[in-house]
Parts: C-alpha cells; structure tokens; sequence
DNA sequence: CTGATATTTATGAATCATTCATAAATAGCC
DNA sequence: GGCTATTTATGAATGATTCATAAATATCAG
C-alpha cells in the first residue's frame, strides 16, 4: 500500500522513510510548528528522534517543496504544509500565536511596490502583526488574570 | 555646541554618550546594517568598541525609537535610521542585500487583510524577496563571471 | 530475493547571533 | 566637584541551527 504522502515525498525526489512521513504528518494538524515542537510530537511515535535529525528532515523536505518555512521576527524558524498558495501570517505580539491569512487581493497588488531600486521582485511576503483573542483577553482583565509563569 | 543627534538622543529619554552617537552616525550612510557592520564601523573612531557593547547600544536606541530593526530570514537583524514612516523591504536572494521599498498604496490596502482570525491587527510588514541588480548581472552571465569566495 | 550503492539518519561537537551578569566608567544633576 | 543612576566593558552563557562523521537504510540492478 503505498498512500497519498509518500506518493508525494518521492515524486519531489526524495526517498520515502519514517521520519519524514512522521514529521509531515505531525505538521498536518499542527501547523506553524517550530523544530522542537515537531520533535516533541513525532517522537510521540518516534522514540529518541533527535532534534538534530529533525532539521535535517525539515531542511530536506522544505527545500524539496513539500514544506514552507517562516522567520518571524524574534521567533525560531516554523513550518507548514501549506505550500501551493500565496496566503501570509498574522502573528501575536503578545504570545507569538501564528495564524494564516489569505491574501484579501486578487490582484496582489502587494506584488508591485513603487520603486525597486532595480531589484526583480519574485515574491512579495507579508506579515501582520497584532494581539490574538486570548492576549486580547488578557489585556483588557489584567488584574482578575492569572498569567502562567 | 549641541548637535541635532545629541538633542534627539536625549529628547528620546536617553544619556548623550560617544557610542550612542557613533552608532547613530555609522548607520547614517550605511543603513541595514546588521550589528557586527556597525561594530566595525564605529570602531575606526572607537577602537576597542565590543560587539556586545554594540548590541547593548543598539538595544537602547531601537527601544528608544531611535533606530528600527529588521530581521529578514536568513540573515541577522538589521538596524536603519528611518523610523518615522511606514516604508517595506526588498532583500535579494542571491547576496541578502536590502533596500528600502516605499509602499506604493496611499490607503496602505496590505492593513487590511482579509480574515485575520479574531487577531487585532496593528502593523503589517512587507518584505519583498528577488535578484538585486549585481546578482541579476551574475545570473546572466555565469561563465565569464568571476565570483568573490 | 540479495547485494550494491547512494541517500538518509544519528550523534556529538561546532557555529552564529544574541543575551546575561557583574564590575568599572561616566553623564547629568545638585 | 561630587553623587548616583545610567551606561559600558568583559567574559560567560544561551538558543537556534549547522556541520562532520559514522552507522543505518531505501531503492535499484541483477
């Protein structure tokens, strides 16, 4: 039996193993994981799967296409199934919750900044940054709030 | 004598030093600097400047509003003297270079997303990803181009 | 199915960017 | 000119990520 994801790995060009079907699976449902939070979860299947080897098999299912990788700012490195749209992020300035944004635009008018300095603009990325309900919330109850430390 | 920078530094809440200043002025004609840049810069009027006296400087003066950070994926954070206006980035793919990219849209459409998840949104980030001119040069002619190690 | 080989993983050390802790220096006020 | 809070200097520490090398394994040829 060969199922859907590993029909996927390989015709990127990779070999199918455990580790990388493990960690796609475990982005599936939880997307904008960082490295160690993959780990974590795929060791739930995985035991004494590194963390190193998980950036390994990040690296090589991101630069294969099957991964998108985003840098917030001050955040470590998080990844994503979602690869064939052009969708951005909004992340919490209070908690760094990431959340995925479609592009209102059909036009993606974000593409075509005014001057570019003779720059050839392939990808235009756009993050917005805000406060997510929960630190929301949080902000406006201050004192009955019990913050975790 | 009180100069322009000093009356900013200290209108911003800060103590005038000799760093604070140097660091100001490096990045003056050098802007997206990352930190060891600035470092080495101000080392010619400052010898024995640390680059984590650097950071610390940088530190107080992005805190302050004097200098604006941005962090790129892929290279280290990068500090700029235009603060005041809501302007994006282009950073080239092939060398990290970065310039200024005033957002072509007077209504600033890229703050209206269109689902943002129930996050309140307060700023939107753009970054622009391609070829700078140099590498565009380089990509077209690869084999007569000699490229620096 | 079996072996050969290139790819992938595991492990520990290394690197890079950045922060922290603490002691010495100094800016700005009295 | 001295006092004190702020700032700087220094070295060590941290967090994220990569690198080097050896062991394991997926895939292909026969």
């Amino acid at each position: 039996m060969t199922t859907e994801l590993e029909t996927r790995i390989r015709d990127a060009g990779l070999r199918v193993t455990g580790q990388r079907l493990a960690v796609l699976e475990a982005l599936e449902g939880f997307p904008h994981a960082d490295a160690d939070a993959v780990n974590r979860r795929v060791q739930a299947s995985l035991p004494g799967f590194s963390l190193q080897a998980t950036y390994v098999v990040l690296n090589a299912l991101t630069g294969a296409g099957l991964l998108r990788r985003i840098e917030p700012a001050g955040s470590p490195a998080r990844y994503e199934r979602r690869v064939d749209d052009n969708h951005h992020h909004v992340v919490c300035t209070g908690c760094g919750a990431v959340e995925d944004v479609d592009c209102v635009h059909g036009a993606a008018p974000c593409l075509a900044p005014s001057s570019t300095g003779g720059f050839t603009i392939s990808t235009a990325e756009v993050t917005f940054w805000g406060l997510c309900p929960d630190c929301q919330a949080r902000s406006q109850h201050p004192i009955t709030d019990t913050q975790a430390e």
